[in-house]
DNA sequence: AACTATTTATAAGA
DNA sequence: TTCTTATAAATAGTT
């Protein structure tokens, strides 16, 4: 029975307390579906206990969607709701992280959807094909000018242990890239930004 | 004065509702306190008014920190937490979306962070042109088949009208797929799964 | 907002 | 965990 308040401070002992806490927790989801249901508010309740375990409650729709009602709706005015703890920071950011991963699911869905490259068009499969290329010939220059910078670095070595020996270039550097293949060597390069990659 | 026990349903005068809905936010917030401290645990509450105004409550912290803990613990097994509204459809895959979310935004970076292939060292730009000519190989494939199917279309349409005169077979049929270009021929195909051209 | 008759929640014991 | 019960707390309707 109760005898007396109950003392507002935690509960030390550890049976006591995760009695209190399935009790009072059931209590709080109760009086939460209540509120829902007598006021037609949507309620959303999360509960970490000690241990770090989940509860959780939404009364109308999902968590995942009141997290991103709550996300719009504490980004704006809103500062004399008493019960406000802060809402600032992270409001565009995420909007726009959300729009670009949407974006990039698209793009990797278009090229591995599906089991492959199934239910594309002709003309998309060429689109795709040949951007396809353009990235392959960005790599093999990529890569074509690292082995270069090494051969250099090594060729200075050489010079130095030998003095002024000659060693016979092996690699022609012309502005700064070097050519890829001569099938595609009239490739744009390099590619600005990504969305022109993509036609879609 | 209490007379009898409330119905449990949405109260249709706008002022009892009103009224109603202040009293019992207020008991609510209060009975969330309290089991925070009783329990020691950090819980957050989202309230929002028929009208869409905003209450909220975080025990511990703020609620931004409390969302990142939801979102990184609802993410993991827990099914057995008996208040949890919604678990079985958007739950797991929730869960698994940002899985790949994550695995095919660090897949575009790869591709496409920094400005292109920089910052790649030569093992890994090796591996990535790799996936790229298979990707293309899977798209020539595809591309041929295509166009083979289309032929075939087309001399179908051709033997119906003229008969049974022959026409000469173009591209040669083999087990379903098609000759890509002899310098990758022996490329794997088809891929099974996206993982795998991955090198991370 | 304050009051108060009731209902509801719950602490401790079993 | 569940049930019981004495008591504290919440609250519906009124003022």
């Amino acid at each position: 029975m109760v005898r007396g308040k109950v003392q507002m401070r935690r509960i030390e002992n550890p049976v006591h307390r995760q009695v209190t806490f399935c009790k009072r927790r059931a209590g709080l989801m109760k009086k939460a579906k209540e509120l829902s249901v007598l006021c037609d508010a949507e309620i959303g309740i999360i509960i970490f206990s000690t241990h770090g375990k989940l509860y959780e409650l939404a009364t109308k729709g999902t968590m995942e969607g009141l997290i991103e009602r709550y996300r719009k709706a504490s980004g704006e005015v809103q500062t004399e709701g008493g019960e406000v703890n802060q809402p600032q920071e992270s409001e565009q950011e995420i909007s726009m992280l959300k729009k670009e991963i949407y974006l990039l699911h698209k793009c990797l869905r278009y090229m591995f959807g599906d089991g492959g490259a199934e239910n594309m068009n002709l003309e998309e499969l060429h689109a795709l094909e040949r951007h396809l290329e353009i990235w392959t010939y960005q790599i093999r220059a990529t890569k074509m000018q690292i082995m270069f910078q090494e051969i250099q670095s090594l060729k200075n070595k050489i010079e130095e242990q030998n003095g002024n020996l000659d060693v016979a270039p092996t690699i022609e550097h012309q502005n700064g890239h070097f050519d890829a293949g001569p099938e595609i060597a009239d490739m744009p390069y390099p590619l600005t930004i990504p969305d022109e990659r993509f036609p879609f």
